[in-house]
DNA sequence: GTGGGTAGTCAAAAAAAATTGACCTATTGT
DNA sequence: ACAATAGGTCAATTTTTTTTGACTACCCAC
C-alpha cells in the first residue's frame, strides 16, 4: 500500500495533519508534482486517505486519513518500538 | 525493508522455513534466479535474513530469518489482524 | 493587468527495477 | 562418462517508475 518512493512520507505527514498539495511540495525536499499527485491519488484509490474539498474562502483541497489509514498507525507505532 | 516486487514474498516464506535458492525459485511463480539473487543478497544487507552454509553432505545453502527478521513477525501479525 | 498562490494535467525524457539468456562451478545420480 | 541438480554471475534488454518542463484555470492583492 505504501510501495514507491514517496507514499510513506506522505503518509506519515498525513498522521500529523490534514495536507495540502503545495505544501506537501515544499515540506518533501527533492519531490515533485506530478510524483506527488501519482502517490496521493494512489494512496486514496487504496482507501487510506480522502480527499475533501474546503469550500470556504480560500476554497482549497485537503488530504485526510481515512479510518483505514488511522488504523495503521498502531502498527507503524509497534515498528517504531522495535528500533 | 521489503522494498521492491519479491522481498515481501521471500520474507513470508522465511517465516515458514528456511530458504533454498532453488527451491523458492520453484515456489514463487513468475519470478527468476536474478531478481531472486538480488532480493536475497538485499535482504541479508538489511539484516533480515542470514545466509547459512551447510556443511553437510548433500552440500547447500540456507537463508534463515534473523532475531531481526522474526522481531518483524509481531508487526504484520497484527496487520494482519485489520484486515 | 501583473504577480503570486492554490491545485493540478500532459507528454516526453531519464532513471531505476525487473527480466532474459548465456554462462559458470561443484556435486550427485545412472 | 553423461546428465541433472544446486547455486549462482554477467551483460543486454525490457518494463516500470520517477522526473522534468510546459501548460491550465481559478482566486486574490496591488
Amino acid at each position: 500500500m505504501l510501495s514507491g518512493k514517496w507514499k510513506a512520507e506522505i503518509f506519515r505527514l498525513a498522521t500529523e495533519s490534514p495536507l495540502r498539495f503545495n505544501n506537501l511540495l515544499r515540506q518533501i525536499q527533492g519531490s515533485n508534482k506530478q510524483s506527488l499527485a501519482t502517490a496521493l491519488k494512489e494512496l486514496e484509490e487504496e482507501g487510506l486517505l480522502e480527499k475533501i474539498t474546503i469550500k470556504l474562502k480560500p476554497l482549497h483541497i485537503e488530504y485526510n486519513l481515512t479510518e483505514k489509514g488511522k488504523a495503521l498507525i498502531p502498527v507503524f507505532q509497534q515498528l517504531e518500538g522495535l528500533a
